[in-house]
RNA sequence: UGGGGCAUCGUCUAAUGGCAGGACAACGGUCUUUGGAACCGUCGGUCGUGGUUCGAGUCCACGUGCCCCAGCCA
């Protein structure tokens, strides 16, 4: 279920007036490379919100440039989305489109909605203009239709090269949106299409591609990122140009709207930066598990549900965020904790010798499979082993070989130990997990003063010990390599172009931004180590996640761990709350913007304005108002012919706050007399402010004379005590637990209980009154 | 600099003009044969300045900051 956000409020909004029937959206992938964590968070928007809606979302490859889209793509989009357990019908192909595209761009250019334009990409630029300077026309913008239907003809012919002719929306090349500076609708590509082959040699652009083959595709609801908020334009004018008639006579008119993007601390999303980190060996392939693509990611042994989780609680809104990386690892933590057995793995090991035990000593402990929590909190009180039956929990066990030799973690043993370690130490006790509290009596270096190897002694039932530890046995573990990840940056947002450790002396052109992102690159974001994990492994299914106590969750790695060469793959550390990274830097010193510079006390304004200015003030006009008023004639016009029947003073707010924006853009409907009518109402008492706002909102709405609608609907300001007394009493009975946290000190509920009232008079309440009636009865 | 978009705890995200709430992180505690999990608690936020209003995160004005747009990429 994705949590209610403004797409869904729209799509309630066009249900409920009826404007669809169903709700369509879809997923248009382009295939030029992986799928990754930012396809995740779109694609569960997609998918998700058609899904909670009983709609269906389409699957659509972008696939308009055959220059870099392949076959393999595709195949691993596809595959990714699946294993992110999306449904869809059949997967659609804006290739499969080409044909209808062509007609419909024809359609245009018999409309004289398009032409061909000739000239050199490097012209088309130069014509385009700039962000302050308008475009100027081709010379070949006024082509006849006649000659446009030709030459676009030709065009798909494949008589002429790439570059020598585009088809062109003809819009307008002076809009400050450059996006509507007549973009290019169908370029020449003499290129071999992955599934259309040489039949085309002419490609739409994504602007005429994705509209059209939204309205194709039955789309309802068009979501896509930020970045092509200006984009919408072209779209909904293309929209109006071609929905209504065949093809696209039969679907509804889709509308487009845009949601923020999401990054991720620790890592790049961008294409570019993905293909250099594999390109430049810096990491394994494209499903290195240390990669944010979605091969990578389950190859780590990241489950969908995780990532779906993950995307849930990231959320949707209209602002491009990055996102604490926590927030996936938890909700990997979270997926895994109820998902994975526990077993013993050490990874760096250092041998135990129990001396008081006999050589050769063995014996074979029946250990859990699960902690008591995870049990009690079973809902059929039965637990999974690793191959997913489901057990009572006393045979949810495996068996541990414990024998004299054992391997321990170095880690978990300590010369000189800090303050408040609970682990091993020369003449100390710890619990080994399952097996009994041991002593060490003695320990034995190698040549460079490193502990080789621990002289314990394995004590009673008695014996106690502050902290638990996991091991192996030396004779009976099986080796394996653990292939221990970390974040691939060592910086949260490696993307970003400054950082605070580091010097900018090269003033760098765009060439030092590359090495930049790679300068920040986790030299141990791969660890390899090679130690034992305990032998019931040997039994399990391959993809069994475990939880390695105390270390992490880990399975083996898919594409090298073999039975008799174990490789795991740590998905994910536990969380550590003892050995805090000392390089936990918080002083990431959140750079507040500078304490905002004294404003400008009075903006430039002209003589004349100033005279304006002076002039509302001395009738009555609040300073701030006034302001607004003096440099805009036309709210001050307003204001001007509704002071005829009315107080300029008690007019001006309304001019400015409630219909300023309307009034600004000419589609104000309430007439200054009609203002003037209300305000006098709201001076005189009969109505409170919440009542003419209400009423002028819907005025605007509907043209109606607003105190017309006071009249109609009754509307009238309750200022008697009686009136409002027995409604107070009652939220107060109905709140007693409020009205105890307001005595005791909590005043901000007073907005609460005026709020309840408010809302049971319909905002009629006179709220001074009211105030006052409600602090007397909470008072006593 | 033209146009557009955006701004709420460290991070993500809620709040018909009416209690600024939740999650993650952090911190403290309970519990624990995982320094895990669970449970309890603490810390912490409306970009700034004015204005409208009984009441503003929400409405208005003016600022500030960040992002997007001048591909025949998407």
């Amino acid at each position: 279920m994705v949590s209610p956000n403004f797409i869904t409020e729209i799509i309630d909004a066009d249900l409920e007036a009826g404007r669809y029937e169903k709700v369509v959206t879809r997923f248009p992938p382009e295939p030029n490379g992986y799928a990754h964590l930012g396809h995740a968070i779109a694609s569960y928007i997609d998918f998700g919100i058609a899904h909670d809606y009983g709609g269906v979302c389409r699957l659509r490859f972008d696939d308009t440039n055959p220059e870099t889209e392949k076959q393999e793509y595709v195949d691993s989009i596809t595959q990714d989305m699946r294993w992110l357990g999306w449904e869809w019908d059949e997967t659609s192909f804006a290739s499969n489109y080409f044909e209808q595209l062509y007609e419909m761009a024809v359609r245009l250019i018999k409309m004289g909605k398009a032409y061909v334009d000739s000239v050199s990409p490097e012209e088309m630029a130069r014509l385009r203009g700039s962000v302050d300077k308008p475009g100027t026309p081709s010379p070949y913008r006024e082509r006849s239709v006649e000659e446009n239907l030709e030459l676009f003809e030709r065009m798909r012919a494949g008589e002429f090269p790439n570059g020598a002719h585009v088809l062109r929306a003809k819009i307008d090349l002076a809009s400050p949106n450059m996006k509507l500076r007549d973009p290019v609708l169908y370029r020449i590509v003499h290129a071999e299409h992955y599934r259309t082959g040489r039949k085309w040699c002419i490609y739409p652009s994504y602007d005429f591609a994705q509209a059209t083959s939204d309205a194709l595709d039955g789309v309802t609801h068009s979501l896509c990122s930020l970045e092509f908020v200006d984009n919408r334009a072209i779209y909904d004018w293309l929209m109006d140009h071609l929905w209504g008639h065949p093809p696209l006579d039969r679907t509804p008119r889709p509308h487009q709207y845009e949601f923020g993007r999401r990054s991720l601390e620790y890592t790049v999303v961008s294409k570019r930066k993905l293909r250099k980190l594999v390109a430049g060996g810096y990491v394994r392939g494209w499903d290195d598990p240390r990669m944010p693509t979605l091969a990578g990611q389950r190859r780590r042994g990241v489950t969908p549900e995780a990532i779906r989780a993950f995307a849930s609680q990231v959320g949707i809104s209209r602002t491009n965020r990055t996102v604490d990386i926590g927030l996936l690892e938890h909700a990997i933590r979270d997926d895994l904790n109820h998902r994975a057995p526990r077993v013993m793995a050490v990874t760096r090991p250092l041998k135990v010798v129990l001396e008081n035990l006999p050589e050769g000593h063995e014996q074979t402990l029946h250990l859990a499979y699960w902690p008591h929590d995870v049990v009690q909190e079973s809902p059929d009180g039965l637990v999974a082993l690793p191959g997913g039956r489901r057990v009572r929990p006393e045979e949810a066990t495996r068996p541990v070989p414990f024998t004299r030799e054992l391997y321990i973690e170095q880690d978990d043993f300590a010369i000189d130990p800090p303050p408040g370690f609970k682990r091993l130490t020369p003449g100390g006790t710890v619990r080994l997990r399952g097996a009994g509290v041991i002593r060490c009596e003695r320990f034995i270096t190698g040549e460079a003063g490193e502990v080789v190897e621990l002289r314990c002694t394995l004590l009673g039932e008695n014996a106690s010990a502050k902290g638990v530890i996991h091991w192996v046995s030396a004779s009976r573990a099986l080796a394996a390599e653990f292939r221990l990840y970390d974040r691939l940056f060592t910086v949260p947002h490696p993307e970003a172009k400054e950082h605070e450790d580091e010097e900018t002396e090269d003033e760098g052109g765009p060439a030092h931004e590359d090495r930049d992102f790679l300068s920040f690159l986790n030299p141990k974001s791969l660890e390899v180590t090679h130690g034992y994990v305990e032998p019931s492994v040997a039994d399990d299914p391959a993809d069994t996640r475990y939880q390695f106590e105390r270390s992490g969750y880990f399975w083996r790695d898919p594409i090298d761990s073999r039975p008799e060469a174990l490789v795991f793959n740590r998905i994910v550390t536990l969380k550590d709350t003892w050995g805090k990274e000392a390089e936990r830097k918080t002083p990431t010193a959140k750079r507040k913007t500078p304490t905002a510079e004294r404003q400008r006390e009075v903006p430039d304004l002209t003589a004349e304005q100033r005279e304006v200015l002076e002039r509302l003030k001395s009738q009555g006009v609040g300073e701030a108002e006034a302001l607004v008023l003096a440099r805009e004639p036309r709210l001050e016009a307003y204001l001007s012919e509704a002071a005829k029947h009315a107080e300029m003073g008690a007019l001006a707010g309304w001019v400015v706050n409630d219909l300023g924006p309307a009034i600004r853009e000419e589609q104000v409907r309430v007439t200054p007399a009609q203002l003037a009518a209300l305000v006098r109402l709201l001076q005189g008492g009969s109505i409170n402010t919440r009542i003419a706002k209400d009423v002028l909102a819907e005025a605007q709405q509907s043209g109606e004379d607003p105190v017309t609608i006071v009249e109609r609907r009754g509307l009238r300001q309750l200022s008697d005590a009686g009136t409002l007394e027995p409604l107070i009493e009652r939220v107060l009975a109905a709140n007693p637990d409020k009205v105890a946290a307001y005595r005791s000190g909590k005043t901000g509920l007073m907005g609460f209980f005026v709020g309840q009232v408010m809302r049971e008079t319909q905002g009629q309440a006179n709220p001074q009154l009211l105030q006052e009636l409600l602090n007397r009865k909470l008072a006593g």
